[in-house]
RNA sequence: GGCCCCAUCGUCUAGUGGCCUAGGACAUAGGAUUUUCAGUCCUGUAACACGGGUUCAAAUCCCGUUGGGGUCACCA
């Protein structure tokens, strides 16, 4: 048996979506599960896309993602270009082939009389067939309109008697009737090959030996598999995995539309918040310019490559009855595509939220720092160049947060542990309920002050100690005084334990800030 | 509309004729732990689209119905 050779075949869009995203791990799972290749092939027989600006973040994707490629941009390889704007050579030759044995043939019928004939078909309720009309012309004839410089497209002539299948990987066997196909224009008037014929002359000069896709290009198989009969190529076995579906059920998409619909759903809403919050911040945009859809927007947005795969891997494909956290190498031994599933797979944000927690728990402390810190960086909470320092008290405040941090841009709802005390801000809602509405709450709250000032020990373990016994002297709840401590110190009524807090800032801020607070319940009970 | 594909809890899935009174995960509900939030630990709710066959036996095989989806370009 050959060496197994897969390809992704993006077109240079700007942006790597997720669903083609996983279509691409998919090819490279099946790749590396059988030691063969994975290459990478840039689909940009469209002139009007540019090309430079609109690849980068493709192999970014690819790179964040730790997904390699054997062949292709950037890395070359024995059957370069990998650009199929640079291959034209290959499809031209492929062109005269298939018109000398006459598989192909010049179609000179203007797009006018092809929409027409199109308009006809729709109104008399007929499916539409290409009349061929060209068919009829002489070889002088035709000569002759070649001479005069007519403008012809190519087209493949099917031979509407026949039937194609294939065995599909995942599908089983599928079969076409070929007098419903069209003759499928391969080359344009300008000799630019189209869609179709580009992918068959190149799948099988890069000798690709399984083409893995999503199975919207189904209906592209017949025509493919003709034109791969007619060069007399070898075909390629084909496997078409499902599509990644919104939480409609249809084709997760990049149109603004859906995207628009997307913003809209509770689970999907939840993600583009988090880009409306953090994006921002980070002096990258918003939810407008990078979107749930796009994989660069969990990369933004602090996930971790890892529980993307475990996501992307689980959509579609699963191992066995049981294991959900799965690493890309255990899944790469374990890939196979008789487990692939045939129905549409949807996305859920809140299961990739959860492979994330599972993911960021198996880190160390000092890499979930190296990777908190360039949001703490770019939001210009911490400068530059952080000091030792710095990253200890870092350490000491995911410590503190420990599970709370799921995305690592999570760090940046803790920015009461960063701002200038004058500086902080306080959530009404919980000012007026912990500070303002208990009557006892100003007058507790400078009492344990005085307590916090003559206190030498600021650790967690001794303050726990301090407030207990100091609460049992009082005769008060621990309620009493911890809501309106914990607001006091950071503004929020939510956080991490509140001695653990109370150390981390230290002796000089709580007091600092306890004294704020009481000034501003002294003056009019409100932060505002 | 034509062609093609698909159909198990809300979602991702296990299931290849008996191990299925259908298993796991996410989500969800309740409880426990707790100074808050997050977490953690229990417990629960929840599915074989429908109708016919085949068979001693069907979620599993066949046919049909219904429903959903994909695609019908001189886009990729």
């Amino acid at each position: 048996m050959s060496v197994v050779r897969t390809r992704f075949a993006p077109s240079p869009t700007g942006y790597m979506h997720i669903g083609g995203m996983r279509t691409a791990l998919f090819n490279w799972l099946w790749a590396r599960h059988n030691g063969g290749q994975f290459i990478l092939r840039i689909d940009d027989t469209d002139q009007e896309r540019n090309n430079d600006e609109a690849l980068g973040p493709i192999l970014a994707a690819f790179r964040w993602l730790g997904l390699d490629w054997d062949e292709g941009p950037e890395v070359g390889g024995e059957f370069a270009p990998y650009f199929q704007s640079q291959r034209t050579e290959f499809y031209r030759a492929a062109c005269e082939t298939l018109l000398k044995s006459g598989k192909a043939y010049r179609d000179f019928d203007p797009p006018e009389a092809i929409k027409a004939d199109r308009e006809q078909a729709d109104k008399d309720k007929q499916q539409y067939m290409n009349v061929r009309r060209s068919l009829d012309l002489s070889e002088a004839e035709v000569e002759q309109l070649i001479a005069e410089n007519q403008p012809y497209v190519i087209r493949l002539l099917v031979d509407r008697t026949a039937k194609v299948s294939i065995t599909d990987q995942v599908r089983g066997d599928v079969e076409w009737d070929c007098s419903l196909i069209n003759d499928p224009v391969i080359m344009r008037a300008d000799g630019s090959p189209l869609y179709n014929f580009a992918t068959v002359v190149d799948d099988a000069h890069l000798k690709i030996t399984h083409v893995i896709r999503a199975e919207e290009h189904l209906s592209n198989t017949p025509t493919q598999l003709m034109l791969f009969d007619a060069l007399e190529y070898e075909r390629p076995v084909f496997a078409h995995i499902p599509f990644v579906a919104g939480p409609d059920g249809k084709k997760i998409s990049k149109r603004e539309k859906y995207v628009e619909k997307l913003r809209k759903d509770a689970k999907f809403g939840k993600l583009f918040q988090i880009a409306d919050d953090v994006l921002p911040q980070i002096g990258m945009g918003s939810s407008e310019t990078i979107n749930p859809v796009m994989v660069a927007y969990y990369e933004a947005v602090g996930f971790m490559p890892e529980a993307i795969l475990n996501g992307l891997s689980r959509l579609g494909w699963s191992f066995d009855d049981k294991t959900e956290q799965m690493s890309l190498e255990f899944v790469t031994k374990e890939f196979t595509l008789d487990r692939v599933v045939k129905a549409s797979a949807a996305l859920d944000p809140d299961k990739l939220l959860s492979f994330q927690e599972y993911w960021i728990s198996t880190l160390s402390l000092e890499e979930k720092i190296d990777r908190c810190v360039p949001y703490l960086v770019k939001s210009g909470m911490i400068s530059e160049e952080v000091t030792d320092q710095e990253r200890s008290y870092i350490g000491k405040l995911l410590t503190a947060l420990s599970e709370r941090i799921k995305l690592f841009s999570d760090v940046l709802s803790y920015d009461e542990f960063f701002v200038p005390d004058e500086d902080l801000e306080y959530d009404e809602k919980a000012f007026q309920k912990r500070l303002v509405k208990p009557e006892n709450a100003a007058p507790l709250l400078a009492q344990f002050r005085d307590v916090l000032a003559t206190t030498e020990a600021f650790d967690a373990a001794s303050l726990e100690d301090v407030l207990k016994s100091w609460v049992e002297e009082a005769g008060i709840n621990i309620g009493d005084i911890i809501h309106a401590l914990r607001m006091s110190v950071t503004g929020k009524p939510a956080g991490p334990g509140m001695f653990e807090t109370l150390e981390l800032l230290g002796k000089e801020r709580c007091l600092v800030r306890i004294g704020r607070t009481l000034e501003i319940l002294n003056n009019n009970s409100s932060p505002a």
